[in-house]
DNA sequence: GTCTATAAGGGGATAGAC
DNA sequence: GTCTATCCCCTTATAGAC
């Protein structure tokens, strides 16, 4: 059996997916749950930790991948791994990419958070350095087609790897790396 | 001088731009107009009424969109003529574009609005009759690529017609109607 | 068009029992 | 881990004066 804890952050999420933060409250969530909002509290001191406890993995999981794409020789093989990664990670939270994206809440709070600076530098790491205006379109273009794709409801039959595969190939012919 | 009734909507786009429609309160709307909360009553008898108010516009300039392209004569043109319609609006709206497309509340809105079945033609005038998967794909990440491009702050540095210039080419590679 | 005042309800959050 | 009960604040919304 999951723990309380988890059994908040699930529900949680889908709440936070369908109404937004704001449009949450942890009534709702104890409702789903099918306890109190006291029994919420009891896994989490404020609205805010649950927040950042849905959000921190994900966020936590872009800092190897930087890392791991810093090692590679060739802006290339770098731009080619950032971007195997992203769509990776978005198709495995599919759902969730699109809130972490564009609520409002989420958002104030990623400026915050520690991994913020990753961000840049894997956007960094496909623009390269000092990106004309149309190289700094397409990658803006790439970045939120992938995950307004992971999101998109029509979408959803799409199988995991099905999905990966199209994505992966319609980025590499906006950026152009069709033939590196 | 602006009507009061342009003054509340004014404030309230840039409310909800920033926190989101369930995280805008009409306090919030009056506090940046300079009046009570009972004075935006006035205006408009529901908060509801407010955020109608606000997209009205924009998913009415939808079905002029779809009419014109469907009296161009090939597929092709068709899909020329939404792509150029949808860049011209996604940058005369910016920042708004995102609010539009990805607050919970709106959706809910717009998925009972008059407007919406447009919506669906727009998108099945772009992808043609019985779409694969990759055509599906490619018509998604070139929707939200578009809208999340045109409400990206770090692009805000360009001006329209370069963004609009930019938003078209790299649409088109996407979608490869680069030689049609 | 704008104000004050107020109602009715829901929000986040806490105390203390079981 | 979960409950009941409660606090305080902010929310939407209304009534009526100026």
């Amino acid at each position: 059996m999951r723990t309380a804890r988890e059994r908040v952050l699930s529900a949680a999420l889908e709440l936070f997916a369908e109404h937004g933060v704001s449009g949450t409250s942890l009534q709702m969530i104890a409702d789903r749950m099918g306890v109190t909002k006291a029994a919420v509290y009891h896994q989490f001191p404020t609205k805010e930790e649950i927040v950042l406890a849905v959000i921190d993995p994900v966020l936590l999981s872009l800092t190897p991948i930087a890392a791991s794409a810093a090692r590679r020789r060739t802006p290339a093989a770098r731009r080619r791994y950032v971007l195997d990664a992203v769509v990776d990670l978005v198709v495995e939270h599919r759902r969730l990419s699109a809130v972490l994206s564009f609520d409002p809440v989420v958002s104030r709070l990623v400026r915050q958070h520690p991994s913020m600076t990753v961000i840049s530098e894997l956007v960094e790491l496909l623009t390269g350095p000092d990106p004309s205006p149309a190289t700094r379109v397409d990658v803006a273009m790439v970045a939120g087609g992938l995950v307004m794709a992971g999101a998109e409801s029509s979408l959803s039959d799409l199988p995991d790897e099905t999905l990966k595969t199209h994505l992966l190939k319609t980025s590499l012919r906006t950026l152009r790396l069709n033939r590196s």
